[in-house]
DNA sequence: AACTTCCGCAACCGCTTTTTT
DNA sequence: CAAAAAAGCGGTTGCGGAAGT
């Protein structure tokens, strides 16, 4: 035993609003206010589903909506609400007046992005760069340690046939390699020392 | 000037949660 | 309490204009 439905689904408008239809809801909601947009449609004159015409009012009509770029203090106050809690737009906008989730997370993804990347910082996780490539899942791990051998291996070969260093990279080469990427540089090298200390006292033993 | 590619944003889609009957 | 739809949310798409060739 439910409700009735908002609309007849073949009845409605779809695409972009006209200049007439946003005139309607503005005239609508000033006379009768916001909430049960079930019923709006209809007593609007509007051929569109309810769900659009709330879209349209939050997202774009709303009298309250700040309209502009954001500024330098937002961009930060956006990055850090993320870095606490994630893409969670509306619990963003909500932070930030006059500011839509819609809005938000477009600019997220058009322009905050790329400012992070070009810091260096992972937009996600906010995490360095640098540091995701050696603590992500194994299976990136290998993706990254396998990119990063063959470009190694093709560039030392390379350099060899052309006789700007006189030896190619060898089989243990590609080993510290894997080791340092899979481990991160600290611990990878602290590996490595340890291995060939006992390789070392192997050979002295023999 | 004509065409193509790129980019930003409004709107839609589909899923989850909340509300109503 | 259950069922069904509204409300809300986040991901994605597609259109229109700007930029590049």
């Amino acid at each position: 035993m439910g409700r009735s439905p908002c609309c007849e689904k073949e009845h409605t408008n779809k695409g972009a609003w006209t200049k007439e239809e946003d005139q309607r809801l503005i005239h609508y909601i000033k006379l009768h206010g916001e909430g049960c947009w079930r019923s709006l449609p209809k007593a609007a004159g509007l051929l569109r589903c309810g769900k659009s015409c709330r879209l349209r009012w939050i997202n774009y009509l709303r009298p309250d909506l700040k309209r502009g770029n954001f500024t330098e203090d937002e961009d930060e106050l956006i990055i850090n609400l993320h870095s606490l809690l994630g893409n969670k737009w509306s619990l963003i906008a909500s932070r930030l007046p006059g500011r839509t989730d819609n809005e938000i997370k477009n600019y997220w993804n058009t322009h905050i992005k790329r400012k992070l990347y070009s810091r260096g910082i992972d937009p996600q996780t906010h995490r360095p760069l640098l540091l995701m490539s050696t603590t992500t899942t194994n299976n990136n791990k290998t993706i990254v340690a396998a990119v990063a051998i063959t470009i190694t291996v093709i560039i030392t070969n390379l350099l060899c046939l052309r006789r700007v260093i006189t030896f190619p990279i060898t089989t243990p080469t590609y080993y510290f390699i894997i080791i340092i990427i899979k481990l991160g540089l600290l611990k990878g090298v602290v590996v490595i020392i340890v291995v060939i200390i006992i390789i070392i006292i192997i050979m002295m033993l023999l």
